[in-house]
DNA sequence: GGCTCTTATGTAACTTAGTTACATAAATTC
DNA sequence: GAATTTATGTAACTAAGTTACATAAGAGCC
């Protein structure tokens, strides 16, 4: 539909989530240097034959909360973001999935044999592998490494979740939007809307661009159409710390 | 009214999950009508030995966020609360787990290799199988049926975070309580203080006590110290209908 | 350059929810 | 039955979400 106007922006939460009290992530190293991509890959690399190989253009559903799960997925190159979208038209982001990654939902839906609780949205192109379900529960009962993988998904991603229920309920916009500014991939540049920015952090357009006229006016950011500039990140981590 | 989404409203999140219109769990009875239990733990019976059986009485920690997580757990009898706490003192439960379900958190922990990110917390007094750390790693690899009891247990509550987050982040107060109310076991009793109603809904006390006042008023509740009584379910199923 | 059309942002008024800070009342303990 | 703990009531205030527009910047086209 739209054309792609903006870069994709991937916060700090989710793949790279970077929680500031405690640490909890290794840190992302394989032994090769030439890609950094998750280390569990390497070994599951035999069973990729398994899968067929798939490729999706950017700003396309994957699936729909609803909808039956009938095949595994597991992200080459690329990201997808799984969000939730309210009947009122507001949207939360729950997490992105990433290069090695594979679908967690999906995971848990073939599982459990149960619907998709939410939306599946490709950012970018995406190459994926795709395994039916069938070859998923074999390669789950055949290969350890596969298990391995799939578990340590779901695990993180678990996690990943519940950190995200604490942020939102617990943490106020400011610092959510703080957050966000403070981890996008151009930092200290920002290529997003207001709107992006109000579903990463779950929240409205309106309180979002509130907030950032706020920030805007200590000096703290210089707003743009489509793109913010980040001048004082001190005040932001500020923001952060005084009230996460 | 059920316009145009689907109102899939799941009442009783937690241990007592009911979804309407749809369901994957097939009924719950076991072969010995003695008890009723999970019917996967029928699979696992063999499995039982290789625990360690223990009792915990109520209102017990069992882990905080931040342990290393070192033991898995199945609850036999009782629950136990997940929860978060905020600095503020705030709380949210995330979920509850009953008789026949496994802690996911400590099977994602164990599995991801990571730290609590929340509060266990028994309701009741609990009698739990606990397994080592290496025990569990060994019983994933070579039965297949606590392979699929711990997937399957981690996919559901993997679906219920989620929809927990919908809630919390889409759906009003009056809504939340209202569906609070009407899933109290011994309905329309309702045994809870707003405290714990609050916990339970992810809000604060006094917007509780406020939201109970107003469905007081409304002659829907008859409100008492620690119980309240739910005079017109009907009224409290429509707030649910009208803006979940 | 003008002229649309779409998308992004600005803003005010209002509602709902969370917070602070107590007061009061009902159980429980001593 | 006095003291203490626990549960609830309430008001005033701040923060966030909603509604309902206005304005403005680009994109595409002539």
């Amino acid at each position: 539909m739209a054309a792609l106007t903006l870069p994709i922006l991937k916060l700090c939460w989710g793949v790279k989530m970077q929680s500031i009290g405690e640490q909890t992530a290794e840190p992302r190293k394989t032994g090769s240097d030439s890609e950094i991509i998750n280390p569990i890959d390497v070994a599951i690399q035999p069973l990729l034959d398994l899968g067929q190989t798939t490729k999706i253009p950017a700003n396309q559903p994957i699936f729909h909360r609803g909808d039956l799960c009938e095949s595994y997925f597991l992200v080459i190159s690329g990201s997808v973001k799984v969000m939730l979208i309210a009947a009122s038209g507001r949207e939360i982001v729950l997490y992105h999935v990433g290069a090695g990654e594979s679908c967690v939902l999906t995971t848990s839906c073939l599982m459990a044999g149960d619907h998709y609780p939410a939306e599946g949205i490709t950012e970018t192109a995406v190459t994926a592998l795709v395994f039916d379900k069938a070859t998923f529960h074999r390669s789950l009962h055949e290969s350890e490494a596969f298990r391995k993988l799939v578990f340590a998904d779901l695990g993180k991603r678990f996690s990943g979740v519940i950190s995200r229920i604490e942020q939102v309920s617990f943490s106020g916009v400011d610092a959510r939007l703080a957050e966000a500014l403070l981890c996008q991939p151009q930092f200290p540049q920002v290529f997003a809307t207001h709107q992006m920015l109000a579903t990463d952090i779950g929240s409205a357009r309106e309180v979002v661009s509130r907030q950032l006229k706020l920030f805007e006016t200590k000096g703290w950011v210089k707003l743009g159409r489509g793109h913010i500039n980040v001048l004082q990140p001190e005040a932001l981590r500020q923001v952060l710390n005084n009230r996460s």
